[in-house]
DNA sequence: TGCTTGAGCTCGCGA
DNA sequence: TCGCGAGGTCAAGCA
């Protein structure tokens, strides 16, 4: 840590805010706060104890005791301003769009600066592409003897996930989505409709998804198209799990319900 | 704060998390960790410099040196386990949906421990309802001498926001949208043909949004359908500014580029 | 509890 | 730079 100061009056806190507000440094700050934000919206928020934090992208981050997301934020900073009277100002605005976010911070309990590096990318499966790469790969996976034909065809109403042909060489439309809703159907129909506008005979239009519910099945079926769930166990891609030196540490371990 | 430790050995650090790591308190680590996921989908990210933060409600956030969002998370954890060896072991559960996530840290910077105390509630304007509302107080906003019938009329093809009729009585059906994409010009054109069925004559389909595209306005031209513009300015609704005891100290302030 | 929909969505990709 | 679509979306509101 660069820095850790408990409890800094304004002075401290300000001189450290000029010094590490730009990138490169990563700010943390616990204290007694209101926040005002203005911008694509306008929102007010009263005082209250919150972590803000500032990241190395100049993204900022006003959290508060509970929730996953933040109560105030700003996605990219462009540029700071702190200003220093009876309490502390940190105001953080950027261009496009048009939008600021005012801290005015009446104690600080904590602030701390560090530059964390982090080169490490991301990887994560079961992504909708991964579902595509899946049923590219095994066809069968969406049904036996399944032929494709195309990939991404494009059609007047947008491009169809996967152009293939039965067993009975009936031509099948297929639309893979992780979270499918009424417009899925919507598409999917339409999808069908220009593939019969090309074609004619029995055009088949199937959705396959990880999960589907009955009242998204209904429409379906009411527009005799097909549902094919698909696995999600199929589709991850499995990586190495986390390095097994902590193995048979179970017997140290205790669980904790939380309430 | 409950608790500041630097550069706490993994005995006292997982001591720490024994006790803290149940709601009502907030905990930050800062520490070199590599982070497993496992449930809706699977995630691997190797071994950085980040900022773990659990949160009172439970909720778990691993955010990374960049970005608004966090790298790995948990939005309500139900049970913990901690596990030291020769790497300390965090592991997050949830029951619905079944997951979980790993942190296994290598070396712990910072951990410190909070009880966060926010009661204050965000007021936000400027949400799609804060459009209705205005445009039902001033229907003007949308056109001179609009009749405000219904709000939230029943069709078979779903809700419409807002029915009317102009100055020459045709029925007007708007739709309100603060991020219109192509299904809400598919929504608004079914709502219309649902209104034909029903009243015949001539039938006027509006979109009300603070912002266009051009290819948006084009579709919406091909089924004649309108568009008109709402500024947020006039949707926004006034809060109080943030308490203005810091005018005039812009002589001390200084404004800083982030690159 | 499950489903639907909006979000200051964010973010990444492609034109 | 803008537009489009996915997201481990989250989270609120309502049936």
């Amino acid at each position: 840590m660069e820095k850790v100061l408990e409890r800094p009056d304004f002075e401290e806190a300000e001189e450290t805010l000029r010094e590490y507000l730009r990138r490169e440094y990563t700010v943390q700050i616990n204290g007694l706060c209101s926040v005002n934000y203005q911008g694509r919206a306008k929102s007010k928020l009263d005082r209250g104890e919150r972590l803000v934090i500032k990241k190395q992208d100049s993204a900022l981050l006003v959290h508060g005791p509970e929730n996953y997301q933040p109560k105030n934020w700003q996605p990219e900073v462009d540029s700071w301003k702190v200003e220093n009277g009876e309490k502390l100002l940190l105001t953080a605005e950027r261009n496009s769009p048009e939008e600021k976010v005012e801290i005015l911070f009446e104690r600080i309990d904590l602030m701390t600066v560090s530059q964390l590096v982090d080169k490490s990318e991301l990887k994560i499966s079961g992504h909708e592409v991964d579902i595509h790469e899946s049923i590219e790969d095994r066809p069968e996976i969406v049904e036996e003897n399944l032929r494709f034909i195309e990939r991404e065809r494009e059609t007047p109403a947008g491009f169809i996930d996967v152009f293939a042909r039965d067993e009975d060489d009936n031509y099948v439309v297929i639309e893979v989505k992780r979270n499918p809703d009424y417009n899925t159907v919507l598409q999917l129909q339409r999808y069908v409709e220009e593939i019969d506008e090309e074609f004619k005979g029995n055009i088949r239009g199937i959705l396959v998804a990880p999960k589907m519910t009955d009242k998204i099945l209904s429409y379906l079926k009411e527009r005799d198209l097909e549902f094919v769930e698909v696995d999600m166990e199929d589709v991850i891609t499995s990586y190495d799990a986390i390095d097994n030196s902590q193995k048979g540490l179970s017997d140290f371990s205790t669980e904790y319900e939380t309430n």
